[in-house]
DNA sequence: TTTT
DNA sequence: TTTT
């Protein structure tokens, strides 16, 4: 039977993305992000509750991410819900849970530089991202939405 | 800062929710719900992938969920994700991710029993739930949602 | 800015879906579908609040629409909002609101006909549907989800 | 039946809000939001699209729209689809549709003034809001959830 | 106009 | 462990 197995988060990374590139080509970035809530306790005072989430991304979404995300960054996140299982060393069960991530768009930046007159309209700026503080300006108006040839 | 940790889910319980009520007066559900995915691999061959999820429900929704919901009910899911985060007697961080569920409908229930001349309109029917296989029939039109105060 | 634009319904079409065949090639269908919502008013009445919602699939969902949906289906389904304006023969500025479905799912089918020995997997049957109150059994699994090529 | 009628939109308001202050006490605020969507044509030239949704916001979240948004404040929305449908003087059926919202988070903000040493964790501010451009600076962690008590 |  |  079909299902639906969807995330919606909107939060900020808690370091800068852990970009691999595999030698089969592929590349993959994980990020940390964190969300959080704010309520008050029956006291009335205001508590924040803040949740983590590991996130992964491949390919081209992988490559925008090491190119304009870094800590602090916020973004909103649509991607699905991945467990992987398997058996430790003393033979227990063991699942970890992430986000597969499908699209995500960067918040909040007014970005950087204005001049994005790329008539390529491509999102993928050529430079290699070489400063560790210094994320290239990301072209406005960037979805990042990758046709998902990995089904799982 | 504040964030949106939002989740979606449509699939089917693997089993009947499991139930504990609590001395405190609480009352938590736990259900196991597959989402399906179905895709071609690169052969055209079809190829199926189930994700498997942990949901917990809390008290109202918790009561609704053991009166109407059994192993292979199809329903709706809106929560968020939790991480609980511990350690093993061997001192290793350990990780266990869940649903919260906020709200829940049932789907493409042709509902068992048709006699809901329930007026009331109430959702919680008094008779208790004592057969196994034998779920109530919910009155129509009922989406769970629960005025959630507990926060996290 | 970059922004999303994300509609999520679960509800009933109010009738057989209406196809068009357009000369381009293309195929579009219009759907009508209800989201029930239910309530208690102050003095604890049930009461039933149904929203009509216009929906639009082109292409191959659109084919899946005319094949598998009726009058009645329960479908999940992911859009996005599109108004269109225009000026009437007054002169008055109009705007009309649709969704624009991007996939859709069908709930709680125990699927009619049970004989879907269809090994291709395919969605895409090929025989016309010509019976009114006759749709073809759906594939299983089914989670009819489009490369959008029409981005607006 | 029960439904699922749900929106999620994040983007930058055409202009401030509009508040009226009702005789029964309520305050209704109307927002516009422009959500844009960028894609390459066929001839891979980049294209922008903006769709323009209205919103409504009742009682607290409107206080809350008035006091601390602005036109092109970035928000992330939360709500329903709802058409009022009419006859107009010649007899024509009218629809038009908004978005109501039942919550919404601001994005981006790195919040003006950053001494939100606000103890009562209050996000309604006391002071009113005189200045057109000068909206009070939201106390971090907001997001505005209201205990929807209309339920349509 | 759906559904329960 | 579900569903089709």
């Amino acid at each position: 039977m079909a299902g639906v197995n969807k995330v919606i988060l909107v939060g900020n990374l808690g370091k800068d993305p852990e970009v691999r590139h595999l030698e089969s080509g592929s590349v993959v970035a994980n990020l940390t992000l964190a969300t959080t809530e704010a309520y008050k306790d029956r006291n009335g005072n205001r508590v924040e509750n803040t949740e983590w989430h590991d996130l992964e991304l491949w390919d081209g979404q992988a490559k925008v991410a090491e190119q304009y995300l870094r800590k602090g960054s916020q973004i909103f996140v649509e991607g699905k819900i991945k467990t992987d299982t398997w058996q430790d060393e003393q033979g227990n069960n063991r699942k970890r849970t992430k986000i597969r991530v499908l699209s995500f768009t960067m918040l909040g930046s007014k970005g950087g530089a204005e001049n994005n007159s790329n008539s390529s309209g491509s999102n993928t700026m050529s430079q290699p991202n070489t400063g560790q503080q210094q994320p290239a300006s990301m072209p406005s108006g960037s979805n990042m939405e990758e046709e998902d040839d990995l089904p799982f």
